[in-house]
DNA sequence: ACCCGGTGTTTTTTT
DNA sequence: AACACCGGGT
């Protein structure tokens, strides 16, 4: 059977998309067109997927017809017969966007699905990853393009998979900005899978016959359609079996009797054919580009190049007919852009689409006019201009000017007043138009091949610099500044490493680390380094790996956190503070609880106890000289309870510890010699009771080593203190107090600006930053809404557009060069409830984003749940516990022995908990669970360990560096960390500082300090944003900006103006509704 | 024992 | 705005 074929469009779930993308109205523009069969587009959206099976029945194997009860017949169709139903295939578009060999890759790719079975696997392994399907059709994933197609091959045997418009700058396998040099760089060894690649808009096949590269592939050409009426403009010609697999094996084959040819657009339509400068007027083939080494004669500065010149740059050929399996293809001109070349006026008005109405209903559907038609046929039924229009059209005898930076080409069938002449003599229907000059078939390519390859030997084009160049690794102490290499290598005594922001604090404490074992042979087990998250601690391993002469030495190495370090130096002598070695953490809820049960007391009062009780452990001299009685007997009375349940808090863990070395000399004793040399990392955030253990594991003649920075410190309402770290800085001798003063981070601007802010009339000497910079920009946004879409949009802008539609938008112009990564982007909220909003406008505008936010996990109820379940069956003692559980899970003491004696031969699994006694769950607990049940197999499901992971993990340590999500965090939990570009949102009086409890009251130095670390995590822009209006607890408020905002120089800043109205309607929910 | 709806309350950062 | 809590219904 002979028919056309348009496999990639859009459906209305795909953003800027008509809502005509109905199933309804595909049909009747495929028939309109003289399509048979028609892509679904978009499977991967659960919505349209409901949609297709609803209106959609089986037809031949792998296709599907529309249901004749949602047929539109009641307006111009035509050719309305059985033989002329369109058939639907199922295929999806998908965007990856990743990192690979060190660069942002962002690749589209078109899949083909059998059957809806295989859509919805398809569909789970991209949830599965964690990828958002449902806001938009065309699904971004942080997926390599390899990992995709594997994915697919996975889900069966049977999908076909093409590379999408892969000559597209921005989002494709070839793309100049983003893409790859060869096809097998994007999929390595699966490129044996891939059979045809499609051609896309801006490309036509002479343009992949230059490279030999290309020659295994087919070549496919599809519309990508974003509304009914573009159906077809590019398409496929099949004479084959009207089957899925049918048609899928005739483009694996490309047998020439199979497959007859595609119908594409001219090429040179595309708005970025040709190179040069719309500006400068200057418009050149790929050759005239070249003798100008790219440089614009005009302007001299670069000219932005187009997709002829990427073809060019990776061809390989200058006979394009070397190519063997050439297939036929036909360039064609839109019927109503022809129509509108008659009529004169535009291809959308009124009159053109009556004209084009009555065109088809006498004609036929459009691709039939345009090419198979015979020209005779025009004539008769009355239509002599566009008779010769479509012949000249067919023996391309039009005149071609090429599209570039940025301006559509143009297309024209007749020339200047040629049309004028023709319609004085229409009344007479001539019977042949002559031409002025008989044109010979121009050349498949406009410019000489041979040319260009002789150029390149004296001739390039100008580089676009690569920013970014990575920082040297560093084996030994010569890659450190004069300052660091002092500190690195500092020995006796107590040292205070002073380390403002980007000054390279980790860089000492790993170099320090490797020049005490490698160059001063001490033993790795005499050493303890301290951080107070395990992140802090997994990045001082990463980084050592690379500085020890061997793994065994990094094995040997105590490399921890406080609380870790408390909780084993506790399971080993647990007897000696009255637990036995089962004994488990409590968390908050746990203690609010006992404290109800064994206290007699009401919530309210145990929550404000609790916060004492903190406060108490935290600070020991607090703790000593509580001046309430009743406090301090409830307060032992507490710790009895503890001690009978076997359970501890994680606020005594440290506590205990102290006891613990305090009463048992020997076992300090056997701690001293251990850790001979002691580091800390973070300095300023220790609190009194870490002092006093730091100071029992030390002797007079040991060696600490301390790094921090009294400016960053922010943790004062959790105990810490900077007396500690001043208290160094005031007793230590002025060599042993190192300053590093050159900031590797921050640009000169960000430096000054953040000094502002920690300056509060005392002297401060200013870092000294690498580079200038640029100013920061501050903005005002209407509503919290306004400032999160400021936010999104900002970071698409900079991305250079993560849609193919924003470059055609206004939101941006698609000239990114510096090729920012979506992980050099950070947004930090004083408060979690402030993210909101911006993890929606994120969302809405598909961009993938990582948020910190420990409640998301260990604060579900059913992760809860679960671990209190682990608890009573690790720790037996917990009487209280165990009962409630005994009580709750219906269990005997026989039946609870049982799970313990499985739990104690490691037999039992997070798995095994949740199938035998968490079954009955609800839906949207599945995802929570799945990742608790990865995190326990991780531990090798040891429980233990999974236990220890959750209670002594901080939120930070959920952080992925290296994925392309944006980061979305707390100003607390970026501390350590730096990004490119960093917005601060919220800039109001009252989040930061924050003052909205009028019961609790903030340091305002502290909210300083907090604001001072927001602002030097940014490397090179930081913009501050604020909303003159905000909801907070459901009152709408009118927050002045953060005084902070005030301090910074204005020379240092730049008012960015509010640029973007706010759109009102969210798009997917108006239009399920439209059709029904 | 569980589910619901209505009412009231919360009010930051986190090992 | 989101959540906890309470009480009444099943």
């Amino acid at each position: 059977m002979n028919f056309i074929a348009d496999f990639h469009i859009h459906s209305h779930f795909s953003i800027a998309t008509s809502k005509q993308l109905v199933p309804e109205y595909l049909d009747l523009w495929a028939r309109n067109k003289g399509l048979k069969v028609l892509g679904t587009g978009d499977f991967t959206h659960p919505g349209w997927i409901k949609e297709l099976k609803e209106k959609l029945e089986p037809a031949e194997q792998g296709l599907y017809k529309l249901k004749e009860k949602f047929r539109i017949k009641d307006e111009f169709s035509i050719a309305n017969t059985p033989e002329n139903e369109p058939r639907f295939i199922l295929t999806s578009e998908i965007s990856s966007i990743y990192k690979k060999n060190d660069r942002v890759r962002k690749v589209h790719n078109l899949i083909f699905a059998p059957d809806f079975k295989t859509v919805e696997k398809i569909q789970k392994s991209i949830t599965k990853i964690g990828g958002n399907i449902t806001s938009d059709g065309r699904p971004i994933l942080g997926l390599d393009s390899k990992h995709l197609l594997e994915m697919a091959l996975t889900a069966s045997g049977n999908i076909f998979f093409v590379p999408a418009h892969i000559w597209t700058p921005w989002f494709s396998v070839l793309g100049s900005k983003s893409g790859f040099d060869t096809i097998e760089e994007c999929y390595e060894d699966l490129t044996q899978y891939i059979y045809a690649v499609e051609t896309g808009l801006s490309a036509n096949a002479p343009m992949h016959w230059m490279c030999s590269f290309l020659d295994k592939f087919t070549l496919l050409s599809n519309s990508d359609a974003h509304s009914p009426e573009k159906l077809g403009r590019n398409a496929n010609i099949f004479n084959t079996e009207l089957t899925y697999n049918s048609i899928c094996n005739t483009i694996k084959n490309a047998d020439k009797n199979k497959f007859l040819g595609t119908i594409d657009l001219h090429p040179q339509e595309g708005k970025y054919h040709y190179d040069g400068h719309r500006k400068c007027n200057v418009l050149w083939n790929p050759v005239e580009t070249l003798k100008n080494n790219g440089i614009c004669k005009v302007c001299g500065t670069p000219v932005t190049v187009g997709v002829m010149n990427r073809a060019v740059r990776l061809s390989d050929r200058e006979n394009l007919f070397e190519r063997k399996n050439r297939l036929p293809f036909h360039s064609i001109i839109p019927l109503k852009e022809i129509l509108s070349e008659i009529n004169q006026v535009g291809p959308n008005s009124k009159k053109v689409h009556r004209n084009y109405i009555a065109l088809l209903e006498k004609l036929g559907p459009e691709l039939n006019i345009l090419l198979k038609l015979p020209i005779p046929i025009f004539r008769e039924k009355g239509f002599p201009i566009l008779a010769e229009a479509i012949e000249r059209m067919r023996k391309n005898h039009i005149s071609i000017k090429e599209g570039f930076d940025g301006e559509f080409g143009q297309i024209k069938v007749f020339k200047d007043n040629e049309i004028q002449n023709l319609k004085h003599k229409d009344s007479l229907f001539p019977n042949k138009i002559k031409e002025d000059s008989p044109k010979l078939d121009p050349p498949l390519i406009n410019f000489s091949l041979d040319e260009y390859r002789r150029l390149t030997s004296t001739h390039s084009l100008p580089k676009v610099e690569k920013k970014k160049s990575k920082p040297k690794k560093i084996v030994d102490l010569a890659g450190l500044n004069y300052e660091q290499k002092r500190a690195a290598k500092h020995l006796e005594g107590t040292a205070l490493i002073l380390a403002g922001p980007g000054t390279g604090k980790t860089r000492v404490l790993t170099h320090r680390i490797s020049y005490l074992v490698n160059i001063k042979n001490i033993n790795p087990e005499n050493i303890l380094a301290i951080t107070f998250t395990n992140k802090a601690a997994d990045e001082i391993r990463i980084r050592l790996k690379d500085l020890l002469n061997n793994e065994d030495s990094l094995k040997k190495l105590n490399l921890t956190t406080f609380h870790s370090l408390c909780y084993t130096i506790l399971k080993e002598h647990s007897y000696q503070i009255g637990l036995n070695p089962n004994f488990t953490i409590i968390d908050e809820k746990e203690k609010i609880s006992l404290m109800i049960e064994y206290m007699e007391i009401t919530k309210d009062i145990a929550k404000s106890l609790s916060l004492k009780f903190s406060q108490a452990f935290h600070n020991m001299e607090h703790f000593l000289n509580t001046e309430n009685i009743e406090i301090e007997e409830m307060l032992h009375e507490y710790q009895h309870t503890l001690i009978e349940n076997n359970i501890i808090d994680l606020d005594s863990l440290i506590y205990n510890t102290v006891i613990l070395l305090e009463d048992n000399p020997q076992i300090r004793e056997q701690y001293i010699s251990k850790f001979k040399w002691i580091l800390v990392d973070e300095f300023q955030d220790v609190n009194s009771i870490q002092f006093k253990f730091l100071k029992l594991l030390l002797d007079k003649s040991q060696n600490l080593f301390v790094i921090g920075d009294p400016n960053q410190a922010i943790y004062g309402f959790r105990g810490a203190d900077i007396k500690h770290i001043k208290y160094l800085k005031n007793t230590l001798s002025e060599e042993n107090i190192y300053e590093l003063k050159k900031s590797y981070r921050c640009s000169g601007y960000i430096l000054k600006a953040s000094n502002n802010l920690i300056e509060l009339g005392k002297k401060h000497k200013f870092l000294e930053g690498l580079k200038k910079g640029v100013k920061i920009k501050i903005t005002t946004n209407p509503s919290e809404k306004s400032e999160a879409e400021f936010i999104a949009r900002t970071i698409e802008k900079m991305m250079g557009g993560l849609r193919f539609f924003s470059i055609d938008s206004n939101i941006t112009k698609g000239n990114n060069e510096t090729g920012f990564s979506l992980s050099d982007f950070a947004i930090l909220c004083r408060t979690h409830s402030q993210m909101r909003h911006i993890e929606q406008s994120l969302e809405n505008h598909s961009i993938p984003f990582q948020v910190i936010n420990d409640n998301n996990f260990i604060n579900k109820a059913i992760i809860h749940e679960i671990l209190l379940f682990i608890k009573a069956i690790l720790n037996p003692d917990y009487s209280y516990l165990k009962n409630r559980i005994l009580k709750k899970y219906k269990l005997d003491n026989t039946a609870f022995l049982n799970i313990q004696n499985l739990a104690k031969s490691n037999k039992l699994s997070v798995t095994d908990i949740c199938n035998r006694y968490f079954h009955t769950l609800k839906s949207n607990d599945e995802n929570v669970l799945k990742k608790f049940q990865e995190i326990s197999a991780e531990f090798g499901n040891n429980l233990h360990q999974v236990l220890k992971y959750l209670t002594l993990k901080s939120e930070i340590d959920e952080y992925k560096p290296h994925t392309e999500e944006v980061t979305l965090m707390t100003f607390h939990a970026s501390k350590g960390l730096e990004f490119t570009n960093v917005f601060l949102a919220g800039c109001e009086d009252g989040l930061i500082p924050y003052s909205l409890n009028e019961n609790k009251k903030t340091d305002p130095m502290e909210e300083g300090r907090l604001f001072y670390v927001g602002m030097t995590r940014a490397k090179e822009n930081l913009f501050l944003s604020r909303a003159a209006n905000r909801f907070i607890h459901g009152r709408s408020l009118y927050l002045d900006p953060s005084p902070f905002l005030k301090k910074i120089d204005d020379e240092l800043t730049e008012i960015l103006k509010q640029q973007y109205k706010q759109k009102k309607e969210m798009k997917s929910q108006n239009q399920l509704t439209l059709f029904k």
